[in-house]
DNA sequence: TTGAAAGCGCTAACAA
DNA sequence: TTGTTAGCGCTTTCAA
């Protein structure tokens, strides 16, 4: 394992050498163009446009990079060239209890991976103290501003767009480079190109899918009005309930975003409305519904379905077994990635947004009646 | 909001003015100085040794600072003094399922965060696909190899140290900077510095816990023998109970760590050992026991006690409430960035690791009977 | 206390 | 097809 791949040079250094320092430098384009005997330009040729070279010489030079286990400097190509090869990544306030966080871990594995592919490295950082008082716009773009001035970011991608989305409107006015997951809500003018999924789609398929299991009585638990994000995935339920010629009046409830909260509005709409189903806006609130039915002696997915929203980790292992919808986020990853390429590459952005489509992950809480 | 703090150059050049690519290029020193009036080194100084500085001379190069907006270049600083001020962090495969990933994200945002403070960023990294034949040891270190040979980090964090660690040795082997979230558990000789939490303590506290409560047949499920981390974990159960002059022959399982796992083991106990509590090598095993509890018709809390490991999400949202341990990943961030500062500024390094005590989270699952 | 010169490693522009 | 020159923006060294 030791001598795997170990440094090009001797660890103890002919007498002639310098005394090098205990790290052994790596290797230079000079070092290569020496060894292959070329010059530097040429070499940085063979890396970056080899085709311009007689393939003979190609094969010379490789074969000394190869030797010497070469690898361009990130600094000198980043500064001689302007482009970083990272892309920024603001980590939302860590989550206090469990929230709307559910997914990030999720969403950062696939971003990481869909900027590897495209030759990115992912650049995580934070605004700096999340306590009271640190909402002001000014330390919300603190982040970004410092990494775009210092110019450690080629772009960034931002997430965190259910605030009200200062970011977005920021960079925009900034002309930085940015592709936003989810949707300018707020601001219909905004024409920065973004990727969400379409939150609406998902609730009407989880809608759908206990529509198939025969349920009519389907009962919707979401946020407080003014969520955009959960008005969209409200009306998923609404669009697919009322296309049945199903009623919805009293059939929702507009809650926070807790176990708690969850449970209450179940528990109240059972004994005013006494619904078979219960699709809901996040995993925490269908969690709240099967307490619930816990507590009412009600068993998920024999005698009442639940759907929940995220599918995160909890759904996998809540008894028994929380069917819910989930985003694409690999998907997203991917398509933020294109984007942004377009976007550094200067091509035309044509306005519009992506929006993918989540799928159902079918657990025991829909199990078939 | 379009106005606040933007560019320092007027959207329309002034006639004279060469034409500027749309984004603004951001100041340089070489911008400062002029304005300033004194030389490009003084502006350094002013920002890197402000004492070298006249008061006045430096209380106007600072003023041309903040009317430029500048920023230092980072490609052209990491060039010149070969720090990048970023430390890299590669992000384990995928988690398919809920598994040992349950604390990945609290890390990660506890790293940002720490990394802040110190003035770091976190470069995220994979190490290729994922994909089978993909685990020989070239791989793992692939990402690795390719970041420290661009020089495109200052260090590394070296978390998935559970998988026999070859990067431990092989980064050690180049003499590249890193610290270890994790003991060299199968490697007496290594001499890295790494910082890790005392499972054995953990577990020893939910074991002292579930004794406080009156429990005396407690009982452990842990994963197959083979695992340092398991076996330590387990080891805190031994310790505690033998401690109490108390019994543990027959009321330990060794299974996978699968929910599956942890409710066919708890279920076997319960009918040969009839254990009062159980405490579990992480929440996914301890989730299984609360299935099986509740297939006998036995309320966690009330009729049994059940402990976790991890305080996952699903530790805090699950019915009635998973008591579990916590690792206290907020100080393990900290302190993984402190010997990273000192290891990098080669202060000597005394060879021994930092061990920190983790605490417990205390939910339904063990209320007082 | 301030400034001038040199150079980190690379690539763009041009010349041979 | 290959080589030469210059310079990205910064800090280190040394001189004034």
């Amino acid at each position: 394992m030791a001598e795997h791949d170990a440094p090009s040079l001797p660890p103890t250094a002919p007498p002639t050498a310098p005394p090098t320092p205990p790290p052994t430098l790596p290797p230079t384009l000079a070092d290569v163009a020496e060894i292959a005997g070329v010059s530097r330009q040429t070499v940085s040729n063979a890396i970056n446009n080899p085709d311009l070279l007689r393939p003979d010489t190609l094969a010379r030079v490789q074969q000394a990079i190869e030797e010497l286990g070469y690898l361009p400097n990130r600094a000198a190509r980043h500064l001689r060239t302007r482009t970083s090869r990272l892309i920024g990544l603001r980590m939302p306030a860590a989550a206090q209890e469990y929230t709307a966080n559910a997914a990030m871990d999720r969403f950062v594995h696939a971003l990481v991976e869909a900027s590897r592919e495209a030759g990115y490295h992912l650049l995580l950082f934070s605004g700096g103290p999340d306590g009271p008082g640190a909402t002001a716009a000014a330390d919300l773009v603190a982040g970004y501003d410092d990494l775009l001035r210092s110019t450690a970011v080629d772009a960034f991608v931002v997430t965190d767009t259910y605030l009200g989305n200062p970011q977005a409107r920021w960079l925009a006015a900034r002309r930085a480079p940015f592709v936003a997951f989810g949707r300018p809500w707020d601001d219909p003018t905004a024409t920065h190109p973004w990727v969400d999924v379409d939150g609406a789609a998902g609730v009407a398929l989880a809608t759908e899918h206990l529509l198939g299991l025969g349920h009519e009585r389907i009962a919707w638990i979401g946020w407080a009005a003014g969520s955009h994000l959960g008005e969209d995935r409200r009306s998923g339920w609404v669009r697919t309930m009322t296309g049945r010629g199903l009623d919805v009046d009293g059939l929702d409830a507009r809650v926070d975003d807790t176990v708690a909260g969850g449970r209450e509005a179940a528990a109240r709409l059972l004994d005013t409305a006494g619904p078979t189903a219960y699709v809901c806006a996040s995993d925490t609130l269908a969690v709240g519904v099967l307490h619930a039915l816990d507590e009412r002696g009600l068993r998920a997915g024999r005698d009442v379905g639940v759907v929940g929203f995220d599918d995160s980790q909890v759904a996998q292992v809540v008894p028994p077994g929380l069917t819910s919808v989930r985003q694409p986020l690999e998907q997203v990853a991917v398509e933020l990635v294109r984007v942004l390429e377009a976007l550094l590459a200067r091509e035309p952005h044509d306005g519009r947004g992506v929006l993918l489509r989540p799928t159902l992950a079918v657990r025991g809480s829909t199990a078939s009646r």
